[in-house]
DNA sequence: CGTGTAACTTTACGCTGTCAAGATTAATGG
DNA sequence: CCATTAATCTTGACAGCGTAAAGTTACACG
């Protein structure tokens, strides 16, 4: 991620350049550090030098900056649950690999995770990519379900299923998302502790 | 001099008389009517024919209000739970019981749910029957979870077998009210459904 | 070089939470 | 029973918010 094209510290240019971009970073930025009830749009504009209206030629609304922001938040959500699956692993390790993912990134980016899952893009269908990464997400968990009980030859409804198995992991880490359980200290300890709660 | 203080016709009294419940009963029609996010102090104020700022003689600020409608979601919750409980049970069909309820109750009040686990009131200390309120949903599952595994003979982490049950059955109470999984239609086929994802 | 258009500014509106100060009434105690 | 106090409600105000409408600037392209 090398830096791109700076633009001038000044404001010699009428235009901004990337604004759209740069309000997507800063608007990001502030989601993580104080949450997206934090934002508004006219703060966003200040911290880039530019007039309170200005991200209307961007985005049709608050609404949609959250939604580019949670679109971002998708894509990190899938990298990190993939990237948690070890390797050659069969189907159940794919599983457990993918919730601990699920979990990990809830206690790495408990704001994004928020935003995310939360009322401010409920119900959001205007944005396509929004849309398509948030549910390779459930696709994700859901055939790994699927897969690893065709393995185990279990015969349940494999829907169910997947449910149960999403439901689960995503209870887990909205309580910690949410305050409401203690973890371990280390990075490891945590590991384990939710393989351990993963798997009861 | 004759009728300098003229009272406006529908307003016999300065007092109100029990502002402070009506504005919990009007606020908390409109959180289960419209969501958390649909109310302001002065709408709620308006509702009952007082000026704007007559709520904070009863409540420190929207917080405030909102812990209140809170504490009455989860005494409704509590007992939704308990009531789903059998006579007589043992203590796995309780943990199913009140599993089953809590899921009820996510269903039949979305708003009121959300709010009570959402970031409205999320930090807010300062009222101790919330707290308790609180609480004791979990000390319900937590006791249940704990009772069941000594019938058992589990020798888990009984601790960590609470915060697995309470995961599984909050997120897929949270999946539900957030629109993300498909419902069976009748109230027994819900009620055996929701069993069956539990029970998984 | 002229012009259309996208990016940005200016201005403005109505709504919000909440503070400060004043008015009115109920409650209290002498 | 009356005077004082305390609780309750009103008036007025402020800053911040999302966002609509219309004007301005500058770049892209013929």
């Amino acid at each position: 991620m090398a830096d791109k094209k700076k633009p001038s510290p000044k404001k010699e240019h009428y235009h901004h350049g990337n604004l759209k971009e740069s309000l997507v970073e800063v608007a990001l930025d502030m989601v993580r550090k104080n949450g997206a009830a934090s934002i508004s749009l006219r703060k966003v504009a200040k911290a880039l030098g530019v007039t309170q209206t200005a991200p209307y030629s961007h985005f049709k609304d608050k609404t949609s900056l959250f939604a580019a922001i949670a679109t971002i938040g998708f894509k990190l959500f899938n990298e990190r649950m993939s990237n948690e699956v070890p390797e050659n692993a069969d189907d159940k390790e794919t599983l457990m690999g993918l919730g601990v993912g699920y979990v990990l990134f809830a206690i790495d980016e408990p704001e994004l995770f928020r935003l995310m899952f939360g009322p401010e893009i409920s119900g959001y269908l205007e944005s396509e990519e929004l849309l398509s990464t948030g549910s390779a997400s459930y696709e994700l968990i859901s055939s790994a379900v699927s897969q690893s009980f065709d393995e185990q030859k279990i015969k349940k409804d494999k829907q169910m299923a997947a449910t149960a198995a999403w439901a689960k992991v995503h209870g887990f880490a909205t309580l910690i998302v949410d305050g409401k359980l203690d973890l371990p200290a280390g990075e490891e300890e945590r590991r384990k502790y939710i393989r351990e709660v993963i798997s009861l």
